[in-house]
DNA sequence: TGACCGAAAATAACTCCGATTATATGAGAA
DNA sequence: TTCTCATATAATCGGAGTTATTTTCGGTCA
């Protein structure tokens, strides 16, 4: 099982990445026009192509708009891809990091008892198995703290496997970068581990008997409890 | 205002739109790997820059992914950014559109209500206002169809800017796709029009007071009952 | 004289090209 | 079995020509 995801492979993704992260910093402004092409680049020592596929990805991520005679500007906040992956990880580098963690804690009630209702709705038989096994590996009690951590990612994303809906597969990938950050904060309030492990069983057995209100309501509660440990 | 969100622009995102609706189409099926560089250049008739560019945007799209000696393979489904507009509008082209258009509306019902919950809690009294002049021109007598379907679309995007939440945004730019094919399809269920008024109102005034419950409560009521409309 | 319209120039992104470099895989030998 | 090397393939490079859009300048009409 790969690490997270490394998205960082190649030098163009490491380009769009420095490039990525000054904009999240601020260091570049919105509505600014960054340097021209041929400035980039010298100052950064790589070729055309390569800034190119760098600013392509950018791109396609929203944060910047290239238009000819205009030159290349940063587009605002509100159209960059926030749920991808990649951009998340630049954003963690940014100063209000805790309003962003709120932010997240707001769409993950929303999203999450929503994919533990359509698991138990939908979800196969193996789907279920497989939420199962993730657990039982979160239960053992021998797996080491970072095992443990791993398997409660792969919770949360089995369910979302589970859900079978397509616009959900996005969002569970964003919740994969946001957990691997999280949990050990939650995991460092100990104690509430016991507590967290009670309620992942419930939302397991709900989800197994199929019973969808009880899936949804179990999800609900683990998300709650989880944002009160985190802020409070 | 542009007309939706021309992203085809350019060579490489054509090029690129061709091979991902050859993907969700299933013409290119999962794992499988695709003709090598030379081959696809003497194929596209285009050069090695345009086609590693139309490549590298499939690949930041998770369709796709490339690897030295192994040749460049088709990702499973799962890691598709289906929240991205323009993979959206592959998927428009596929088959199972029913399935695609019921899956939307789950979401929709997950997030709509959340976003109208907390455009009622931190919106500004401009975003407020901005819903309001949505509202006022998706109700105005004599606009046209096509002027009110533009508002009704506003309505729901001023909202999700109104809830000031990051990981929100990505998502409304999905819906704001959706939007313009579902409701031409609600609003041919004649009739449909003036109830579907009556609940945008209600969410309106709703939001403008600033009861959280009682949006949540309308924007949950629209939304159940345009899906109804569409699937009954 | 002032404002408005059209054409040309300037600028920067866009597209294309062929060569070179890096890397991973698989075959063959120790 | 393990190590080494050949090979196929993607990744990177740098340059030249093309296209699109804005700006500016010149002319015309009121």
């Amino acid at each position: 099982m790969k690490p997270i995801a490394r998205e960082d492979r190649g030098l163009p993704a490491r380009i769009a990445g420095d490039i990525g992260r000054r904009i999240t910093l601020g260091d570049l402004k919105v509505g600014e026009t960054l340097p021209r092409e041929a400035d980039m680049l010298a100052a950064l020592g790589v070729s055309r192509t390569t800034l190119r596929e760098a600013l392509k990805i950018l791109s396609t991520k929203g944060f910047i708009e290239a238009k000819p005679r205009l030159g290349t500007r940063v587009r605002a906040a509100e159209h960059w891809n926030t749920l991808d992956p990649v951009v998340l990880s630049w954003q963690g580098d940014a100063e209000d990091q805790d309003a962003l963690a709120e932010e997240l804690f707001e769409i993950r009630l929303s999203i999450e008892p929503l994919a533990a209702r359509l698991a138990a709705r939908r979800g196969s038989a193996a789907h279920h198995a497989a939420i199962r096994a993730a657990f039982l590996r979160m239960a053992e009690e021998q797996t080491g703290i970072d095992a443990a951590i791993e398997a409660d990612i792969d919770f949360h994303l089995q369910i979302f496997q589970a859900a079978r809906n397509r616009f959900l597969l996005p969002v569970s990938s964003v919740i994969r970068a946001a957990l691997s950050i999280s949990i050990p904060k939650t995991m460092a309030a100990s104690g509430g581990f016991g507590q967290s492990l009670a309620q992942h069983r419930a939302i397991l057995e709900a989800i197994e008997q199929r019973d969808e209100e009880a899936a949804f309501a179990a999800a609900t509660t683990l998300i709650a409890s989880t944002y009160k440990r985190n802020f409070s």
